[in-house]
Formats: structure tokens, sequence, C-alpha cells
DNA sequence: TGTGTATTGTTCATCTTTGAACTATTATGT
DNA sequence: ACATAATAGTTCAAAGATGAACAATACACA
């Protein structure tokens, strides 16, 4: 085996990602714990967060910017309909799309979510300097950038 | 509704995970379709990895180091044990533990993943520099511990 | 020694996620 | 206008992940 190639534990860059995508697994981990008494996974917290912000959206944006595909929204919408949490009403310019919106109870819902979810970044982000955690936001976004058109 | 809580997406630490979030999820999406030509999920490489790193270790073990329960590790050994990527044997003393260890043509497939895996890192990382990079890595261990205990 | 407790790995039912095939609708080009 | 492409959403089978219940083994300690 040719093993004269760099190994990646040796190299920071792959280090620090590393701990970048355990720090990610382990708060998705416990957000869904904590999530749970509201009876909400984080997929489903995504989807209202989506809606709050983009009223109106159709499931194939709403799929697109949760980096998700078409039918996994198809599966996860009608839970979430039928606990009258959101509305799918059919545009009338096209009829291939639905239109989505968060209801009041959805709403409601969402902030109590937010409270948790948002106590817990807190408590992620809280150990580092408000410089710190800007930079690393843009740092992270550029990484978003690069690699979504790759 | 009540409406008078600060809304996240005005709080800089809740924009900045989000950012992390995300670029975690685009890279893993990424990895899968790159490893996809070996044969081999992001989770199989995670498993390659820590055998590598910790040759010897139990199948606890390695569901705590992944983060991933210990039904999940049964479900995925024996795909990669049948691929002659890895032996398993049992514990001398401990009739209960079965040892994990990459085999010759184990090591070989990884060092192949580790250069898929570490050229996408280099192209998400390469845009901070070494400073940044060590100051994310940083921040992101100390979130896991926080949060790992919690 | 013996009895109760903990640990390791497996099994199984359930839930999610995924991608390909499909239908219905709209857009494009000649 | 008409044939062809592309797009939105759905369906379905397959794969992944999860947690509870279980069997085998080891440990604690009276």
């Amino acid at each position: 085996m040719n093993n004269t190639q760099e190994l990646p534990w040796d190299n920071p860059r792959f280090r620090n990602w590393v701990a970048v995508a355990r720090a990610c697994h382990v708060l998705e981990r416990t957000l869904a714990v904590k999530l749970a008494p509201l009876d909400l996974k984080p997929a489903q917290l995504d989807v209202l967060m989506n809606l709050y912000r983009h009223p109106g959206m159709s499931q194939h944006d709403l799929a697109r910017k949760l980096l998700v595909g078409r039918s996994n929204i198809t599966m996860l919408l009608p839970q979430l309909e039928a606990r009258g949490l959101l509305r799918r009403e059919g545009d009338e310019k096209d009829k291939r799309i639905l239109r989505l919106a968060l209801t009041e109870a959805g709403e409601a819902l969402l902030m109590q979510a937010l409270k948790v979810h948002m106590a817990l970044i807190e408590k992620a982000m809280s150990q580092s300097t408000p410089e710190q955690c800007d930079m690393i936001g843009e740092q992270m976004r550029k990484i978003y950038d690069v690699l979504k058109e790759a």
C-alpha cells in the first residue's frame, strides 16, 4: 500500500473540519431531544422556519432551501398540514405549483420551538466572542457558496 | 400570538449557526456524490477512518465515536466485512466484545477515499486563513464539549 | 458461591430519506 | 398550432437510522 501521501490527521484543515462536523452532529441530536416535548423534529422545524420567512413559497423552492429531495417534502408536509400547522393552496397562474404558508397554530408552535432552538444555539455559541462568531458565519457562508455549485 | 420575543433571524449567533449547519449539510452531500465511484458512503468512511486510527476498538466504542446507536453499527459492519474491508474478532478476555480492525484492502480503500475527502475539505477550508481555520476548529471543539454532556 | 446488576452486541418494528418512474401542467421552438 | 422540453408534485420501493427488547457474558458484593 502506498503510504506516502500526507495523512489527513496531520492536516489542520482536516482536523478542524472534523470538529465542525462533530459539533453540528451533536447539536442536531440535542435539538431533536429538546424538541420532542413539542412533538416536532428538526426537519419539521426547518420547514416551519422557512415558511415563516418565505410565505407563499412552493414545495420545490422549499426543497432547495432545505437541501433535500422534493419527494421528501411531499412526505413531510401532510403530517404538518393534518396538524393544522400549514396550508397548501394551488397557484392560480401555474396549476402545477402549491403555495405554502403557516397557519396561526403553525406560527404559534414555531415560536415555541424557536425558543428551544435559540437557547441551544446560545449555549453553543456563547463561548465565542461576537467577532469570532461572525467570522465563523462568514467562512461557512463562503464554504456553502463554493460547494453548492460543485 | 405573542410576538414580543426577539426573532432569531436578528440574532447573529443564530444566523451564523445556521450557516454552519448549511455548510455541513452541503459538504456531506457533496462527499456522498464524490465517494460514490468507490461504492462508499460517508458513514462507511467514518467507520474506516476510526478503525484506522484506533485498531482493536469495540463496536460500542465505535458507536460512541460516531455519535450513533449501537444497532446502527451492527447494521453497518456486515456490509464492510463481507467486502473484506475489516475483521471482527472476539476479545479473549471478554467474550461479549468484538474487536475491529481494517484489512489490507480496507486500508487501501480508505486511502483512496481520504484523497477524495481531503480534496473536498481543502476546497472548502482553503478560503480561510490558517488562523481562522484553527479558530473555527477550536470553537467547534468547545461546542462539542459543552453539548455532549447536556 | 450465588444473586442481582451492567454491559455488549443483535434483532426487530418503525420512521426518514432517497432517487427513479410517473402524471399533470407549462414553456419553447419551428 | 404542434411537437418537444422542462417543471411541479406524487408514488413507491429500497436503504438508513433509531430505540426498545432481548441473549449472552461479566461484574459487584453480600
